[in-house]
DNA sequence: GAGGTTTGGTGACCAATGTCACCGACCTCA
DNA sequence: TGAGGTCGGTGACATTGGTCACCAAACCTC
């Protein structure tokens, strides 16, 4: 039982593997494994917390929204990340500044606020898997800021296109969602996913998008 | 001299008073104090970072550029913090995502990177300093991208000016300056501090703007 | 296959923003 | 006092993006 967990908990974040059984031993007592549905709500915004959660498998997308309702993302944990931003507010005992939700399917272990001080001063391995997540993600996120305030809605589409995960090279998102990621509403989406259809640039069905000329794609980003 | 140094150093991060004589025979041993001149670039997009600034006086401006060469800030560094941005890089051998500028003259206190690692390691101070600031930062740049997806410029502007340094109520800043804070162009500022004007919220003057009505410009702010 | 739901297409419209091209006022300093 | 730089005002414009109001097609469920 706790061997499996602690098989997973290895394979999904590598650093872990270097952690002495000191590490190890806590992690697997005080912590908990959790299956989530689809679209739950890790955090909402405003939320104290207490515990932290470490994605095993399956993804959550943080985001934030506008009075409107209008939605942007920020960025996605994925497997082997955690909700650093929990960390944050745990450490600096802030609010949580947006929402975080699960997308698909998704194994978390639930590690107690408590213990997260601690860990953090004893062991360098926890240390480093911390502060890595965090400065990396404060880098995404100033990339974001980047993106929005100078590139084009049309451009920044391109962006998500050319970095979406693909079957082949259709990327399957509807244009709500797609409206949801870039902080902008639907029809924007669809009208400029409409102009790259007439340029042949993409092909639009029900809920996917396929992605015909990469390169003129790319090209559109750049002017 | 070294007695002085380490005076200014407690003085500017309160937390570095609670470390012990080991930590402090090392920040004396291997950094070095030096002074900045105004608008001093301490980092450009895409640097190497070889040493770890912090700050004792004056501030420095974190900002990232557009192609067009607008600008916009993300932070400040002001007196007890550093670039925490170049931590992460160091950390993770990122390059630096912005530019970092001094205002006024600044004094700043240079770790080289070599050190920062093994202290981060082995002095429990250093490691909440240093995650304290990088969350927080995480925590303002996430603000930053909800006000540039979901505010409009007025209600931005009238953000910055509430909460801007003011002498009295007179805030001392050219609206190019300010365009580079927002991360528009002068004429829009222009134009939008023209229209306060009219309103009898602000009056207006070469290089500084008087607030006349405070709650008057706060209530733009929500609509 | 009927009815509800999700998805997306569309046109019209307007508000917000960026850009260009000036000009004039003011400031500094040699 | 004259020259050059900084600061800001202004009008005209084009573009971009957000919103509203529908509708129609595709899909799903019972």
């Amino acid at each position: 039982m706790t061997e499996k967990l602690r098989a997973k908990l290895g394979a999904a974040v590598p650093t872990l593997n270097e952690a002495g059984e000191d590490l190890w031993s806590e992690l697997l007592a005080s912590g908990v494994a959790r299956e989530l549905p689809p679209r739950q709500f890790i955090r909402m915004e405003g939320d104290h917390c207490e515990h932290l959660p470490l994605v095993l498998s399956g993804a959550a997308r943080v985001y934030t929204m506008g009075e409107s309702g209008r939605e942007i993302t920020l960025y996605r944990i994925e497997r082997g990340e955690s909700c650093i931003l929990t960390a944050s507010c745990i450490l600096n005992e802030l609010e949580f500044p947006a929402f975080a939700r699960t997308e698909t399917e998704t194994e978390v272990f639930l590690v107690p606020a408590a213990s997260l001080q601690g860990w953090f001063d004893r062991y360098a391995v926890w240390r480093s898997y911390v502060l890595s997540l965090v400065s990396s993600r404060l880098a995404d996120v100033i990339g974001l800021v980047k993106e929005v305030t100078f590139l084009r809605l049309d451009e920044r589409l391109v962006e998500y296109l050319i970095g979406a995960p693909k079957q082949g090279n259709t990327v399957t998102i509807t244009h709500a969602a797609l409206a949801s990621e870039l902080g902008t509403s639907r029809e924007v989406v669809s009208r400029i996913l409409e102009s790259f259809e007439s340029q042949g640039l993409v092909s639009l069905e029900r809920g996917s998008i396929r992605i015909c000329d990469e390169s003129g794609l790319a090209a559109r980003s750049g002017k």
